[in-house]
Parts: structure tokens; sequence; C-alpha cells
DNA sequence: TTCGACATTTGATCTCGATCAAATACAGTC
DNA sequence: GACTGTATTTGATCGAGATCAAATGTCGAA
């Protein structure tokens, strides 16, 4: 099971090396240095698109505030959200000159650029990085694989569940609370963006939380606050076992 | 788009250094002699199970000949392939102990393994490897990002027609073959595989592909073997836009 | 040639989630 | 506080694909 929470532990660290300590934990401080040099910020509300299919992207970043989505688009409208990027997760191909789905902030969104090219440069010339984005990219293929499961053959009701509880995990990580039997989160995403990502409609998702919550397996406050009285409760709907193996 | 016929074209090299070429496009000749004293050949028959979700797993491989599946199984027996395996793929995480999915020989097989914890090893002597195995896993992530648009939002006939010329396009590649009008290839998968390739059941899969040759789109010599009258027929029926992008 | 074990096809029916439509909630603005 | 635009919920109906069931094809062994 992938240990996201070492990347996101440190995120706590002082000042900005949050984004080089994602990016590469080993780096030695001459190679912090070299990323320090190609790296800069760029913010992005609620909403707005960071890039469309297709577009050149002279950058590639780390994930450091909210959250920010890859969808795929059918000519006929249809979408398929194919990669959702939390704070440490990484954006972008280091030598591929286009994106190939659309990247939009799902909420407001603080990236951590690096330009494309140098950081390419930058790879090829520091084994650690590329070890590391291995293990990430390793990372990614895993959840992309349960999330194949999910979109294969769950059902509404069990794709709701198991979104529920990776975006709590995540969430909690984040917090690093402790692991109380009640939970509560906020939804990053709207019930529209949630369809995407499960392959639903967006009443369907409507439905299906209201039955949820009628059959008081989450609570809600207002339309995005969730909070589960009991994570077991929770889990036994996702269609998982037990020990989960559950990530995203 | 991944040029996974690079890495094919170099199987056709003497000898054995395939595996070693498909693994490590760049590896100096040094380098090579160490994978060659990691590495061991094994068969397996069609059905044969390669490896258990959980189990330990000693080794990681390049496929060679034959076809292999990552396949994910709820309690209650449904399934979801997550990954589909040809010659040159890859199959492992170095440093993970045991495998997460189901491994098994959808024809027969043959594998050029290497063991595990010396391969992790040179992994980290030797940067050309990482970032080789890079490029493969990001391949491999865009791959199952287009099955997940697949899996969540395609109607059946188009899972059918996708997954006939993602099949096709990787069969021509190995066979090298002129971009004729026409194009055949055997299926290397039972309907039952397909439908867990598709998120289907395999009545379903029956019955679109007697749909497909009913209106000329294919045609069937026998169950497995498949011709192609007119290969921008089929893609038509894919739901994916002229010019592809689609691959595995 | 017949038998048996499978793989595949075809048929009849049912069901879950999609679709079409309308009501309701809510946040921001004037 | 009324108004507007957007997000969400709820209702009614439909249909693609699942399910249950049976027939057909195929290949190797006896």
């Amino acid at each position: 099971m992938p240990n996201r929470s070492l990347a996101v532990t440190e995120m706590a660290c002082a000042d900005c090396p949050i984004r080089h300590r994602a990016v590469c934990a080993r780096c030695e401080s001459d190679e912090l240095e070299k990323l320090d040099a190609i790296k800069y910020y760029r913010r992005f509300e609620a909403g707005q698109t960071i890039a469309w299919a297709g577009d050149k992207m002279d950058f590639v970043a780390s994930v450091v505030e909210g959250v920010a989505s890859l969808t795929q688009t059918m000519e006929d409208g249809r979408r398929q959200m194919v990669g959702l990027l939390l704070p440490s997760d990484f954006l972008g191909r280091p030598n591929r000159e286009s994106v190939s789905y659309d990247v939009t902030a799902a909420t407001d969104v603080m990236l951590c650029c690096f330009r494309r090219v140098p950081f390419q440069g930058l790879i090829e010339e520091t084994p650690h990085l590329s070890q590391r984005l291995l293990e990430m990219t390793l990372d990614e293929l895993d959840a992309a694989r349960e999330w194949m499961l999910l979109l294969g053959r769950k059902t509404a009701r069990e794709k709701i569940a198991s979104f529920l509880s990776i975006i709590a995990r995540r969430d909690a990580s984040l917090k690093n609370s402790k692991n109380a039997m009640e939970l509560a989160f906020d939804l990053p995403l709207t019930r529209e963006a949630m369809a995407d990502y499960l392959g639903l409609t967006l009443e369907t998702v409507s439905r299906q939380m209201s039955a949820l919550k009628r059959d008081g397996v989450i609570e809600l406050k207002g339309k995005r606050h969730i909070i589960v009285p009991d994570v077991e409760a929770l889990m036994d709907e996702t269609g998982d076992d037990a020990d989960g193996g559950v990530y995203i």
C-alpha cells in the first residue's frame, strides 16, 4: 500500500521545500537548489481550466493545495474523469510536450511548477529523482486499477461509498487526524464531477447520496460537508474486502 | 503516443537480449551483463495462474511471448481485468514483495524473469533503467486512463470495437504488417476474458460480436480469428476521435 | 464415431441506472 | 428582502445490458 502520508507529512516543513520533498524525498541540497532555480508558483480558482487536452504544457508540477482533475471528453460530450490530484500529487509528463487530458481546478488550487525541459534534464542527472517519480507513478497506476474495478463492476451505491471512503482516507491523512470512529470531511467535488469520476449521471449520484443518508451511513451538513458516524459501516458498502486495498 | 514498436522491433535481435533491451533500451554492455546474471526464463500454459493476489513474488519480468492478464476479484466473484500484458510489457513492482492482482496466462506465455531484489539494486545503480521503467509505467498509466473512459462511458458495442482495434493495433505492430486497409488477427482472449476486460457479461460480448459481424464490420473465421475488411469502419464504432489516442 | 467437457451463441425476461422533466435550495448581488 | 443563476434533489418513465435458461458448436479422448 503506497505510503502517501510520507510526502504529505513532509508538507508540514517550513517555508516551501514541500514540493521538492514531495517530488524527491532523498534529494541532496544542491539538487534541491537546482529544483529551486526552475520552479515557480501558480494559483487557479475553482472551476478554472489549467490546460486543455492537446495544449502544449511547458511545465510539470506538484499540487501544493487544493484538488485538480484530469478528464477525457468524447465528441458527443460524454466525460470521464481519469485522474484526481490531491496535495503532493504530481502533474504532467516530463518528456511529453502536450497534455492528453483536460486539467481542471476542482477547488482553488496552488501548484508548484517546474519548467519542463530543465526538469527533464534534471531527471537525467539525478537518479533519485527518476526513482522517486517511478514510485509515484506506480502508486498512481495502482490507484487507476482500483478505479477500473469500481468503473467496471461496482453498483452505483458501492461507487459512491468507495468514493467517500477514498476521499475520507486521503483527507484524514492530510489532517493527521486520530483514527477516530467518527470521521468528518468536505467533498472537494460537485455532484457533476463526482458523476464524471464514477461513470454515473449526476442524478444517480444525488439519489445514492440521499439513500446513504436515509440509511444512516452518512450525515450531510450543507451539500458538501460529510459526517461518517461509523467508518466500518461505510466500508461495508464499498464492496471491498475488510482489509482495504483501495487508494486513490 | 507511446512508441511501443521500438522495444518490439528490438525483439528481432539475435539470441536473447530482447528482454534486456525491452527493459532498458540504452543500457551499456556491462549493465546488460549484470541483467544477464539475474535472469531466467519461465513458461506458462494458457489458463495457468502465474501468481495469485497477495502472493510473494520474488521476480519481475518482461513478457517475451504470449499474453498475460492482471485481474481483480471481489468477494462475491465479480471480476475486472486491470492489465493486459503483451510481448515487451513489464510485469511486477521492483520494490514490492507481493502482487496485488491475480496474474494469469491468457495464452501460452514465456517470461524473462529477473530476480527481484538484485533487480531493485540494479535500478538504484543504473539511472537509465529507472528512467526507462518510468517511461514504460507512464505509458501504462495512459493506457489505463483510456481504459477507464471505456469502462465508465462507452456502450457495449463501442467497448467491443475499441477492444478489437486495440488488439489489432498491437498485433499488427508485432507483425510489422503493412498498413493495409484489411487487417486480420487472432483474439488472445476467450469471450469470458473479454467480458472481464470490458466490464460486461460474456453474453453481451457474444451478442455484440454477432451484431458487428451481422453489420459487416468484422468477419469471423472460427471463434478466434478476426478479419476487419475496413479499418476505418471499425474505428467509427469505437467512439474515439478519428486521430486515435487509444492504446493499450 | 461417440462421448464428454467446454466455449459460444441465442432467447426471454428483469432491473438498475439513464433520461427527461420539474421542484427546491442556496449564494451572491442589487 | 427580492431576484437571478447555479447546484442539487426528487419524480416518472425508458431502455441497455444483466440474468436465467437452453441450444449449438468444437475439440480431444476413448
